[in-house]
DNA sequence: CTGTAATTTCAGTATATTCTGAAATTACAG
DNA sequence: CTGTAATTTCAGAATATACTGAAATTACAG
């Protein structure tokens, strides 16, 4: 890794790296998003391979993966050909756009598959119980994303004033257990 | 993998043996969790063995891994050596626990080193630039987390007749929006 | 157009991860 | 205790993933 980036900037890459290898992004491409992230302005491919100390076929590779995930942004300059890249300013846009591509990626087609197999007729008592199971999968993960999904149309403005309002979610989900006519209150557990 | 699983449960653990090399979890391992879920009665660690047509010793590493994740439960029948695995009766559960410990491996690690960064002082206009991002990152990260974990406090229960009651977190959020004194409303966008 | 400075591709190599079989260890029925 | 049926460990093999450099392609300034 290269000596220009101060260790600050350094210690923040490599720990998303880390992260995002455990996330089944490639180290790489988490250090190379991290990078752009904490730049203020666009890199180009060159900028990236002499900070990373990695190939410049790599950061290609890297760059056209993140362009696919549409987490980063391409930009031009007048007359040269050279690419520059950069992330969304907004954090809170960054987060949405990964929900939602994870959400395309890995949630639909679970849903896709758990659907399909719910249509078939249980063979026997093992795929009745195994089908209970994937229905209450399906049940929840639908509700799961549904929840998400209205939490992403929030703007980073109004998620702002949220977080500025300190935990105010449990008077939230209280009230709605009240809505609800929970049970929890009167347990004796 | 073995003749004994019919092809709807096959599949199923197939899909989930994808998906879990995709989060970082190992195609294996997810498989025999798939199988331990679909299986009414706990299983031992040959039967997983012959189901999947993985080695012994692939299994105990594999069983291993589920138990530090806490999430297959040990049993032993009286007079027998043996030892059964099983995973949890409900799927929220499930969810839960899979949530708790991502967020004790992944997010309080990252918030931790994102406060570590920011107490230093910045030493160049760079460092201040990131360190901004890094403040945001922070506060959004512990922000969902909050969240996520006020959700997690809701019991199954609770969660299906949220989930039965249709999609009423939108509505929810917009009285929130309300009582924020949202801008949304008055967008012309 | 043309030349060149850039990006992309890809086969081969390096690295990391996963899996196995054999040996060591452990738990407990008898 | 002892024997044995079980689990665990771990070094090495198999596999999968990531990375590189060289060659091919592309985009555009001039």
């Amino acid at each position: 890794m290269s000596e220009k980036l101060t260790p600050m900037i350094q210690s923040c890459i490599l720990h998303f790296g880390e992260m995002g290898s455990r996330w089944g992004i490639n180290r790489t491409v988490g250090q190379m998003y991290a990078l752009l992230v904490l730049s203020k302005e666009p890199l180009c491919a060159d900028d990236i391979t002499e900070a990373l100390s990695i190939s410049r076929s790599n950061v290609s590779m890297g760059l056209k993966e993140l362009m696919s995930w549409e987490l980063v942004k391409l930009q031009h300059r007048p007359g040269e050909r050279k690419e520059f890249y950069s992330a969304p300013g907004d954090v809170w846009d960054i987060a949405k756009t990964l929900i939602e591509q994870r959400r395309k990626r890995e949630i639909d087609p679970t849903l896709s598959t758990l659907r399909n197999l719910l249509i078939e007729t249980p063979a026997n008592a093992e795929e009745e119980y195994a089908q209970q199971r994937m229905r209450e999968m399906h049940e929840l993960i639908e509700m799961l994303t549904l929840w998400t999904q209205e939490i992403q149309r929030l703007d980073s403005a109004q998620l702002g004033k949220l977080l500025k309002l300190g935990n105010s979610i449990g008077k939230v989900l209280d009230m709605k257990d009240r809505l609800l006519g929970t049970t929890k209150k009167d347990a004796t557990k």
